[in-house]
DNA sequence: GCGCATGTTAACTT
DNA sequence: GAAGTTAACATGCG
């Protein structure tokens, strides 16, 4: 599920939940998810990851960093750990008798109670690295935060112009660091953008709506999903009603205009918009 | 069984 | 070099 405002609710939970707390014990039920390196691949598993996690133990955790969609997650004794949640990936806690979720990866005990990670799918990993070097790694290959770096209008526009659509280039991690799949569509949405325009064919209006309509977006959906459960996240977009403008709605009423959604493929993934008030 | 899924990246083609 | 396509990762859901 997660884009920055999932990321960010995690951050902040996991900043009520354990920050100035002291790890007691760490619970590792899936080898794989303890990895060298920011990456997709569970192969790419950390050889001697259960010890290294062994070291966080006796440490006070700090408060998670976040930068786009990736946490750094500092600890006493000069250590750190860089998470990325992936497809599935998601925190929640439990009491330290209970049950732990389905699913569940990777356990932290603080106190009475466990911060459970949990990802069906696997994508999602934590890194232990130096807490030096985990500011810098953090954002490693990463353009501004799309939140809390945002840029003006011709800000944007320097980093996102390019000859592929706009919305494929707004999910470049390297320009942009935070939006997805879906709240890349809601922002173009927002925006008045069709999202197959060319990211060198905007206006400078049309920028300066567009960075305007990122920030309401993710602001927007923030608020909505830190609405959760105080145990575990409820992402605005697990169960209920679809809360999205124009993401997973094809067919259906723009719910500015009425007009029906079109969805096509786009740099490989769906891609949602309204004809009339994106036009082409 | 089939197609699809909110992320990332490598390999290959145009 | 830029951009598009496909596959891969692993799993669940409708």
């Amino acid at each position: 599920m997660p884009e920055l405002p999932e990321v960010e609710v995690c951050r902040r939970q996991l900043t009520q939940w354990a920050a100035g707390r002291t790890l007691d014990a760490v619970h590792l039920v899936d080898r794989a998810v303890v990895r060298g390196e920011l990456t997709s691949k569970p192969s790419a598993a950390l050889a001697d990851g259960g010890a290294q996690l062994e070291a966080l133990v006796g440490q006070i955790a700090g408060e998670p960093l976040r930068h786009g969609k990736r946490l750094g997650w500092p600890f006493g004794g000069g250590r750190a750990l860089l998470a990325h949640l992936g497809m599935t990936g998601h925190w929640v806690r439990r009491g330290a008798g209970d049950d732990p979720p389905p699913q569940h990866r990777l356990g932290l005990a603080f106190g009475d109670r466990t911060v459970w990670y949990v990802d069906g799918r696997r994508f999602g990993c934590v890194v232990p690295v130096e807490a030096s070097a985990m500011p810098a790694l953090l954002r490693a290959d990463c353009g501004p935060d799309a939140l809390d770096e945002p840029l003006d209008g011709p800000a944007l526009a320097d980093r996102v112009r390019s000859r592929k659509p706009v919305k494929v280039a707004l999910m470049e991690q390297q320009r942009l660091a935070g939006l997805g799949n879906i709240h890349a569509a809601e922002a173009c949405w927002r925006a008045h953008i069709a999202p197959g325009r060319r990211a060198d064919a905007l206006s400078p209006e049309e920028w300066g709506a567009l960075a305007q309509a990122i920030v309401a977006q993710l602001r927007f959906a923030i608020e909505a999903e830190a609405a959760g459960g105080d145990d575990g996240i409820v992402y605005v977009n697990l169960g209920g009603p679809n809360p999205f403008s124009v993401y997973g709605r094809g067919g259906e009423p723009c719910p500015a205009c009425g007009t029906a959604i079109a969805a096509d493929e786009m740099g490989g993934r769906t891609t949602y918009w309204c004809p009339t008030c994106q036009p082409a």
